[in-house]
DNA sequence: CGTTACGTTGAACAAGATCAACCTCGGTGG
DNA sequence: CCACCGAGGTTGATCTTGTTCAACGTAACG
């Protein structure tokens, strides 16, 4: 049940645009959309440098809140961010998926705790490289900043949906998210409507994990997903698997 | 109900400690504590040269979501952020206090509503000029991600609240922020516990602002200043002063 | 003084939580 | 191979917290 940890990696290739980059990254298939696509190829390959895979198992906890802040990329799986309270209840704050980027303060003490859901592969960054990193590069400087910020709006949102949705909104609004999730990462052009009605997709974490994340019960989470469908939203088949097969309702839905 | 528009400025004086910086700054109240503070005083000129001051009257909106952003201070008075749902529902996600900064994404639209709740001044930034700066100096780069990170952390706190608390858990947690944002105000140097107990301060907010700041109903507020009052962990004088009786009950209650 | 916005209090109600039973499915070991 | 187990999920009945609805206070302001 322990992390593996990778070892440093130095070795470039051609790209496929003839440009000489870290061969690690070449091979990642997260790079066109994480903060590396920020990069220049001289950065990409003095981040590398000071880069490392690890992997996690599913279960694994990558953070804990009070515990020093860790800078990475995720490679490949889901992790959620979550916040504790003395009495053990848990609210989860982000669930995150391949290319999203891990980091709180930067020098300092994660807020929350990280968590993989499935098997994760990280690529992680070292903090003193990644730190005169941002200094020299203000590409990277930009992307972190807009990631931060990025973040952000997504909790305010949600805080929105905590505070004033009712269970039947915030659980449409939690698969709208997802679906939305999904196609931003397959980079489609097409007009969102068209691209989710009728999208299949896996709902990467547990009714208990989105019953946190929503603030709501499992037991609520479960009826709701049973009202969805009835009125014709959505098409559950089996636990994990979900179809849309009304957008424009499931979103009247979600407000 | 107009905005009072202010004029450039460019004077300099004498600080105490003999270094010329901009007449309106060494008058300004909340230079020590905002992000000004991070500027040196050369960096803190160029800064003046591109900002103005603005008042606005107690309701008045600043931003509203949606239009372009704006990067300012508040030299004076108190504000809210908000979010809204198209059918009215309100989720106020932050209140903001002098020496406090207002940006959303630098060179985007607002995702809030920013909002006066009293008679508010405004040290306005020109967001050219803001920029400009950004890149030069590192310091100021620096304050400006450590707010946003901060506000980030602040933001997922006012999750777990929304997500999991109780109703008197919520109150409980409000009151003990305020008290917290108005002592640090401060710069008190004891402990906290001493710094709050027998702590008299104002609520800056209405009971329908407390409402969607907590996520509650204007009811349910009032019934549980009650009720923390009857258990001694606070005492109400009039509807906007409380004095914090007992912070050890007053955190206990908050979870 | 009204008038009005803000706040409190009480009674009835409902959304969602809690409690409990049961289902389903993917291991695991006899 | 199948019986058993346990984690995750669903469904139903009941209960509770906080909402809703309604009446009444209170204080600032023209």
């Amino acid at each position: 049940m322990r992390a593996g940890i990778g070892t440093a990696r130095s070795e470039c290739e051609m790209s496929t645009d003839g440009i000489m980059i870290p061969q690690a990254c070449t091979r990642c298939a997260v790079r066109s959309r994480a903060l590396c696509s920020a990069l220049s190829p001289s950065e990409l390959t003095a981040l590398n440098n000071a880069s490392r895979f690890r992997t996690f198992t599913e279960g694994q906890t990558i953070v804990t809140e009070g515990d020093p802040s860790i800078i990475a990329n995720i490679a490949s799986g889901i992790c959620i961010e979550k916040k504790a309270m003395a009495d053990g209840r848990e609210q989860i704050v982000s669930v995150l998926f391949p290319a999203d980027f891990i980091s709180g303060e930067l020098d300092g003490v994660s807020d929350t705790t990280v968590q993989a859901v499935s098997d994760v592969k990280l690529c992680y960054h070292d903090r003193a490289g990644f730190q005169r990193l941002l200094g020299e590069h203000a590409g990277l400087q930009r992307a972190y900043l807009a990631h931060a910020r990025h973040e952000l709006a997504n909790a305010r949102e949600w805080m929105l949906l905590l505070g004033q949705k009712t269970a039947e909104e915030r659980v449409a609004t939690f698969l709208l998210r997802l679906a939305t999730r999904y196609t931003d990462a397959g980079c489609r052009h097409y007009p969102l409507e068209t691209a989710v009605d009728g999208m299949v997709f896996e709902i990467p974490i547990t009714r208990a994990q989105i019953a946190s994340y929503t603030g709501l019960t499992i037991e609520t989470v479960s009826r709701k997903f049973r009202t969805l469908s009835d009125q014709g939203a959505i098409a559950l088949d089996g636990t994990r698997a979900v179809r849309i097969t009304n957008v424009a309702r499931l979103r009247l839905l979600s407000e």
